[in-house]
DNA sequence: GTTATTTTTGCAACTCCGTTGCAATCATGC
DNA sequence: GCATGATTGCAACGGAGTTGCAAAAATAAC
């Protein structure tokens, strides 16, 4: 149990429970965006997957995560970071790169989403750019 | 029953069966991404959900159809156009409208995907840029 | 530290979507 | 029209999302 986490749950005034350090743990650690399954997986069965998916929907609805949205069809999720807290409001527009190999997602937040124009009539609310392909470590 | 239908089905070496021609004057009428639960509703039930999941994973093989990823949770497909049958081969890098008010998702084939360049180590091979918001029959 | 209050958890249960096997039905070529 | 293989509908299953509820745990008050 990190401190990190601790520290985390309390700024976002947040119960210290096992499940949710643990989950916070692993995000902390793991840089990538994570699906309930996979954690239920990861945290070896510990805990029960309702209480994973109310976990990840409780760090969603306060902040913590955002929703991350690639072809796997399970939703994932992944720790709101520095480009997250941008200048004027909390925001998610960063590109995400999802490995068809290992299935990993990943926020490149490197990169800038580009701006685009639409045409007239659309009123474009939020932004998501996936890039799939082979991640670094899937390279043979 | 459309000649339009009818004449990609032949095109595409298809059978002429009910469902085929429905699905396909649906898309060709309708110009967006549907799904098959949408197809089961808007078919009035005159098909079983299989028949219609078969459809479009036969009409996606084919090329008929492409794949459209957006937040609504389940799969949609798109009627192939010009956009995708592009200079040197067959893609479907075009941008997506997801109106988070009605659900519809369409193409948006005026704006080109942006070009970028990835952090070392990842190697693109798809990309896939939604945008949600507000469509334009939605605007109050 | 004990007790009271409020939140969180695990379980059961349900829905929706994706997917497959199989036998009946249909489309096509002869 | 008949033979052939392709397509369909049904039944069935698994995975993911979601809710209600009572037991358990976390904080607050004493
Ligand atoms: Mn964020
Ligand atoms: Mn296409
Ligand atoms: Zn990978
Ligand atoms: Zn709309």
């Amino acid at each position: 149990m990190s401190a990190r986490a601790q520290e985390l749950l309390k700024d976002y005034q947040l119960r210290l429970t096992d499940c949710r350090i643990d989950v916070l743990d692993f995000l902390l650690v793991n840089q990538r965006a994570v699906s309930q399954p996979e954690l239920e997986q990861q945290l070896s069965d510990r805990f029960d997957r309702v209480t994973l998916y109310r976990t990840l929907n409780t760090f969603n609805e306060k902040g913590l995560i955002h929703e991350v949205t690639d072809t796997s069809g399970t939703m994932k999720f992944a720790l709101c970071g520095e480009a997250c807290h941008g200048s004027d409001h909390h925001h998610h527009e960063h590109v995400h790169f999802h490995c068809t190999q290992c299935n990993q997602t990943v926020c490149i937040n490197e990169v800038d989403v580009p701006h685009l124009s639409l045409p007239t009539g659309f009123k474009p609310q939020k932004f998501s750019f996936i890039i799939e392909g082979i991640c670094q470590s899937c390279q043979q």
